[in-house]
DNA sequence: ATAAGTTTGTGCCCTTTGTTACCGTAGTTT
DNA sequence: AAACTACGGTAACAAAGGGCACAAACTTAT
């Protein structure tokens, strides 16, 4: 784990941070699709991903989801962290894209770090503001673009996240995570097969240029 | 200004800090309706709200605005201080909702306070959490809520913030905060009116019950 | 091999929202 | 008073997207 840890977070943590981390914190390797957090659980620990995606999910009252965005290598959720800190339930939901490795630091640690490494802090600071951005973005794109372009964008950062051009996702899993309609989805992926721009197959998508 | 400082955030900031709040920061008063922050500009030092209210809202390539949310008195803009942290230029612009007194805190001493104060470390992680957890109520509306929905949201946190129920807006100014179309503002104020929510008179509304 | 379930394609219609156009009213300028 | 401008009301139409129904293609279980 340590090289992993190095490789991931050297250019932040100084190296008695690397030593707490592996000394506190737990190592877990998920596979693909497991909910590793879910809306209204209280949060212990916080995840730094080592290796693989994540992807970070809103749901409302009537079971409707949206995804917020994904997480990759040497991130960690802020909305999480804000949890964490906040002891308030977990407002979103957390679901392993691709087979993952994560180590977990309890939220203790996170605090006592806060005062104790610069690097840390860094490191906290720099991903808030990622997410940020990135909500920012998933709010642009909700607000201000129609489904054909949020698709589009959609299925491109798929493929940059699972660093694969086939899409193994069935066009109702589609409509969950965009947060539309089966029906709307294969009418635009259609649209995108026509303009060969992507081939469709059952259970999976050959993309080919977005 | 202490006692307005002492006021707003003396549960959060140590006697030190606030004296040195007093040192370094700048107050100003703003009248309504300033633009204080824009999209593109670079910032050098971050708000904090004394009194009054402010409009933060995003805006697209092609002029199209869309209100994220107010901020409060006792608050700050952490989507400002994420663009400071990361000497970034600002994602936002910020509009004076009501007359506003406002501290300008230089960003290096932000910086310098965060190891310095536990105090500042804690109001700068709250602040994120909020806005965050604002961040994230605002993709539950665009995501999820229809426009009569919005529409009511938008104008009981409008009489909230400005602590008036006489709502001194046009329906163009609404559609612009909302991103939609005067014709459909107009629309829906009318339904609500025959509701009896409220009453519709020339550049303001009068809110009854929503 | 057959039955049952899953996934995708497609036509039709409905609702919501956006667009255009035009009118009336109130206030302002000349 | 006439002309102009900003604001709001409304009708008619257009576009985007959602819902339903059903068929076809394919997979899995029996």
């Amino acid at each position: 784990m340590e090289e992993e840890l190095l490789g991931t977070f050297s250019n932040y943590f100084e190296q008695p941070l690397i030593d707490e981390i592996l000394e506190e914190g737990k190592l877990m390797e998920v596979p693909a699709g497991e909910t590793i957090m879910d809306i209204g659980q209280y949060i212990r620990s916080i995840p730094l991903l080592l290796s693989g995606a994540i992807k970070v999910l809103r749901e409302d009252d009537e079971g409707d989801e949206l995804l917020l965005y994904y997480l990759a290598q040497g991130e960690t959720c802020s909305v999480t962290m804000a949890c964490c800190m906040g002891h308030t339930k977990s407002e979103i939901r957390a679901i392993t894209e691709t087979d993952t490795k994560i180590v977990m630091v309890p939220v203790q640690k996170m605090e006592e770090w806060m005062a104790k490494y610069k690097g840390w802090r860094n490191y906290v600071f720099d991903s808030y503001q990622n997410r940020l951005n990135e909500l920012l973005q998933t709010v642009d794109s909700i607000a201000f673009k129609n489904l054909d372009q949020r698709l589009v964008d959609y299925l491109k950062k798929k493929v940059e996240v699972t660093n694969d051009n086939r899409i193994r996702s069935t066009h109702q899993e589609i409509a969950y995570d965009l947060h539309t309609s089966r029906v709307v989805v294969s009418r635009l992926l259609k649209k995108l097969e026509k303009m060969k721009k992507l081939v469709l197959h059952r259970n999976y998508i050959h993309v080919v240029d977005l």
